[in-house]
This record gives C-alpha cells, structure tokens and sequence, in this order.
DNA sequence: GTGAAAGCGCTAACAC
DNA sequence: GTGTTAGCGCTTTCAC
C-alpha cells in the first residue's frame, strides 16, 4: 500500500505538506507552486490513493452519504421487492449519484422496512456516513435527535426536505384536457394517507378546475394499486356519467383507471380521455399508450445531493432549492371530448 | 461521542477486552460469561456505536462492498438515466443488500459510463470497499490486476463471475409453446454482442427446438431496443410464413415483436403467440398482457453477496453456487396455435 | 510556506 | 481470560 509518507518522502517533503496539497479539506493553507506540483507528480508516479479510513478518522467526516430506500410492504411472485422497482426511482438514484460523485461523495445504500428505521441511525451513529437522504420517507425523530443532517425527498418535514412541484403536475395534467375542451374531468386518487404526491396533485387538479369555473369531481383511494384505481375510476364514472376524462393521481392509479373505463363500454380516449402522472416505464406501454406528466427525479436527485453536502459542511440550511417544472408527455390516451358531453 | 474506551471504563475492563466482546471479528478468543455481560450492557446504556473508520483503519477490512452499475448510453427525454430503471434490477439490488447487511457489510453504490471503470478502481484503493459486485458488467483488466475480490453477476468473467440459468429460460420459454402445440416456432434477438443472457436465451431455444426435431429459426438483432425486435419480428414472419409463436431474447424485444405482428395484421395469441424473456414490469401492461419467463433476480442478488463475502474474508474462491432455476409466467400472449399450421 | 508531532478510535499481538 | 501497548494512515494544530 502506498502510504502519504511515501508520497512525502519521494517528493521530498513532509507528511503534512503533502497532505496539504493533497487532500481537497485541508487546503486552506498557500502552497508553492512548486512543491505542489512536486507533490503531485510523486503521488501520480506512485499511483497513490488515500486510505478512506483513515481520512474520516483523522478528519472526522466520512465523505458519504445514506440514501435509504423503504422496503415495499407488496411482494411480487413471492420475493420481497423494494420501492427501487417502481416511482422512476432509478432516476432519482442516478441524480443523487451524480451529483454526490461530483463533490467526492460517496454513497451508501441501505433499506428499511416500513417503520423500523434503526439502520440508517446506525449508519450516522457509526460515522459511516455524514448525512442521510431519505427516499419518499419522513424523518424519524431519533435521527432528528441524533443531530444527523437529513433531508426527505418527496415528503414533508420533521427536518428537511424538498419535492418536485407536486401540485403543478396536478394543474398542468388536468390543464391539459381542459385545453382540448374537456369540462367535466374527474380525479381519481384523493386522500392517500402520508403521500405529499397525492395530496398536492389533488390541489393541482381542484385549482385548475376552480381557475376555468369548473366543478371538481375527486375520488378517494386507499392504497396505490391497480385494483383500487380501477374502483375508484368506476365509482367516479357512474356516479358523474357526464364525465369525459380523468386525472390519475399516478400512472399506477392510471392503468387501473384504463381496465374500469373499457369495463363499462367506453374507449379511450374517444369516449374518455385520461392522463396520469409520473411517466413511469409502464406509461408508454399501457394501451393507448398513456399521456402522462414527467417529474425531474433526475435533477430532483442532483438537488437533494447538492443540499446535503452543503447542510453538512457548513451545517447552516441552505435555501430552498429550485426544481425544474413538470412536464406533459403526450401519448396517445386524450382527445378533445366527442358530442357525449353535449347532453 | 461514546468511545470504546468509556465503554471499557465503565463496565471495569481494558479497552482490548471491551473490543473483544463487541467486535464480531475480534472474537475468536474466549471471554468470561460475566465479562461479557458487563461490557454488553455498558455498551447498551452508553448507546455504543463503533466509530467504522477506525475499526476500518485498524483492522484493514471496511466492511463494505460496491455495486457497480453501468450508466445507459440510451437517454430518456434528454437526461441520462442508468441501467437502474430496466432488467429488474431492483430486484437484484434488493438481493444483494440483504446479503450484505446480513453479513454486517454496507454497500457502496457506484455508477460508471461504459468503459470508464476508474471509480470502482479507486473505491478499492482507498480501501472504501472490500470487493467489488458488477452489474451485468464484466470485470476490467485494471481492477483484476489490482487483486481486487469482484464478482460479475450476468456477464462472463475474466475473474468469478455467476449468472442464472438463461440457457434454460430459453428452453423454457420455447418447451411452453411446444407443450401449447406449436411447431413453427421462431426466435428474435438473436446476436446481441457481449450479453451473456442473448446467447445463453437462443442456446436454451435451439435445444429445445432440436429435442423435438423442429428446425429453429432465429433473427438477430443490433442492439436491444424495440426498434431492432420490431424488425427483427418482421423479417422472420416475412420470411418464414408459417410460424405461429415467436420468443423473445426479452421482453423488451417482445414488445417490438408485438408491434411487428400487429402490423403485418395478425393477432397475438389467436395468429401469432409470444413469449418474452425477463418479467420485466412492463410485461403484464403489454395487450395483450405478455407470457415470459421470470428469472431469479432477487436470488441472485443475495447469492452474489454471500459468494463476494465469502471471497473477501477466506480469499479463496468458494464453490459455483446454486441459483433457482427460471419460471414461466404465464400471461394472454401465449395459446394454442389455430388452423393456420395446417397449410 | 513548511516541518514536527499529537492524536482520531480501534484492533491485535503479546504478555501474564 | 484479561491487560498492555503499538500501531493503522491521515489531518491538523503549533512552531518557525
């Protein structure tokens, strides 16, 4: 193993100076240019890599960060599956990664089954990491006491976090049908407990229709599936038979919504047009291939690395970060409305 | 924060003692029953947590493993997105971390752009990691030279490497349009360089062919997307009239194939019946919901994490482990053929 | 600008 | 069985 004293004596220096020049922490101290590039060229020649270890021992910070990922209370076939599978997480991760990289970050992943968040404390308490990201999961309130720099994603506070412009996704789908003239739009998934998405989409949705002088039309859901989609999408279309399109609080809800609208005789998006939002893989694949609203996870994830690294170095809150918007993806499952809403 | 040496302090013993009783790798030597007790419960009402960087620092074992993940060269509106999101991976990494938290190890997640594999390199010789896992990625020279433990999972090796059975899901998928009566039965996604898996697949189906005396026709494609399975499906339905079943290299191939077939005015399964490869989770949002064959992902995952471990602390390689075998998922695409073989 | 030296918290080899 | 002690490789005061 080639140590920093190698580096030092090849280049002729101390172990110090060559730490100085070395290490991205310590440089807050003026070096020659010369024994800089002394320094650099002995660590290049030796192929020098400096033990992790032992920096975050002797510094203190570990140069890590936690992402932790719930574990999904729904099993497929009969092996446990998390989150990762689902929710375009993979975006998010890819951001998170990036943006962490960049900064000489390091990330470690862990999973928590619902409630039991005791590894990630462990994580912080360890010094393994010097700050936690959580993936769509609030804050438990030991890491808060711990003192461990957090940030939600995608989910309210305790502690800090930040989100995609949930409720604009909500406007911008519903905006959508009411651009190609729909006026009697539903909206299906209200009131999915402890999902920031699904209550914020649902402002969005009841804005829009408020701002064009409409009637909003929202059914509730309990879980997200498919199943419960379906229910919700029939309860909603017998009841307002009026109805020409609906909003789906996810592309999840969406697909479900699909099955309900072709169960009672209509098409799509001739009769009914739907939009979800999301733009999961399975969106393009539904049939007719799902319009949908992407969310920026992959910059959402590059924010999220961005604030914590700054939260832990400077342990001061940063401000508020900018997301970038919403966007529709157009597919083929809207229409403008057909004379069935003319009776 | 709480040190091993207040620990040690408190429950009346020396410090060599207290990190005999808590560190797991520190104890082949015996401790008295009493002594135990006493430092266990110091370390319980202290709130103990062993500072990694220095057991790390100490010891030279990090306990903690990379994943490598490549990053697509495909893009996705117009932001790069890794790997993550297809091939069930998910389920792998799900796999894999349970492996690895089971043992007591962390892992360190990591991105690398095709070729470029420096990062993985450098997590090794600053001793963050203790191996290295590749995700369907075969091991770079650079990384073997430097005597690095790593497992390729999916690819062959130069160094260990392990897969599931993907010859067998080829016979799998192809045995159950046999077993369905079909006789005319072509292959798509043959030829996809450097992926063990498309090999592996079109083996599993000349052999399955073979065994029942049937001549297999397969067309090969470029690269994996739908573009390449659409009209890789064409050309072989052009060319051979009388097929009545495709299998697919996977399912993303499979869904081109479904477009192709539609196009040239047949219906999936009455005409023509499909099987994928994969159960990705587009596949039962496929029209029609799409048969294939389900590989061990998650299994795989939790074997490669218990192989990688074993490497690094015997440093001998252990034996080929077992991986579940393959299994159909049955789904509409797939039926019995109707009269149109008979010409 | 640079060197010397004192740890960071833990493990492991060696005594007893 | 348990205590003592010498590091692991680096960062970071503090001198000069």
């Amino acid at each position: 193993m080639v140590t920093l004293a190698a580096v030092a004596r090849r280049a002729g220096v101390s172990e110090g100076t060559a730490s100085r020049v070395l290490s991205r922490t310590n440089s807050r101290v003026p070096i020659s240019a010369s024994t800089r590039a002394r320094v650099e060229q002995a660590a290049r020649e030796l192929d020098y890599h400096p033990n992790a270890a032992a920096q975050a021992l002797s510094s203190g910070r570990a140069r890590a960060l936690a992402v932790v990922i719930r574990e999904q209370a729904r099993w497929r076939g009969s092996r446990p599956h998390h989150i990762f599978s689902g929710y375009n997480l993979g975006e998010g991760l890819s951001g998170l990664q990036e943006g962490t990289h960049q900064a000489g970050y390091r990330l470690v992943l862990d999973t928590v089954d619902e409630e039991a968040l005791a590894s990630p404390l462990d994580l912080w308490k360890s010094r393994v990491v010097d700050g936690v990201v959580l993936w769509q999961l609030a804050a438990p309130e030991a890491l808060i006491t711990a003192g461990c720099p957090l940030l939600s994603l995608g989910v309210v506070g305790p502690g800090a976090w930040i989100a995609a412009d949930e409720r604009g996704a909500g406007q911008v789908a519903t905006e959508h049908l009411l651009s190609l003239g729909h006026r009697h739009i539903g909206f299906v998934g209200a009131r999915v407990s402890h999902y920031y998405g699904s209550y914020q989409r649902l402002a969005g949705y009841l804005a829009a229709m408020r701002a064009a002088g409409l009637t909003p039309e929202a059914a509730p859901v309990e879980i997200l599936s498919e199943e419960e989609g379906r229910a919700a999408a029939r309860r909603l279309l017998e009841r307002r038979p009026q109805l020409t399109a609906l909003v789906a609080m996810n592309d999840l809800l969406a697909s479900g919504s699909l099955t309900a609208i072709r169960e009672l005789g209509f098409r799509v998006p001739e009769d009914i047009s739907l939009v979800g939002i999301d733009d999961q893989r399975i969106a393009p694949y539904l049939c007719p291939p799902l319009t949908t609203v992407r969310m920026p996870n992959y910059e959402l994830g590059q924010i999220a690395a961005h604030y914590i690294i700054a939260l832990v170095e400077a342990s001061s809150t940063p401000g508020q970060p900018e997301v970038p918007p919403p966007t529709l993806i157009q597919r083929a499952s809207t229409a403008p409305p057909l004379s069935r809403q003319d009776h």
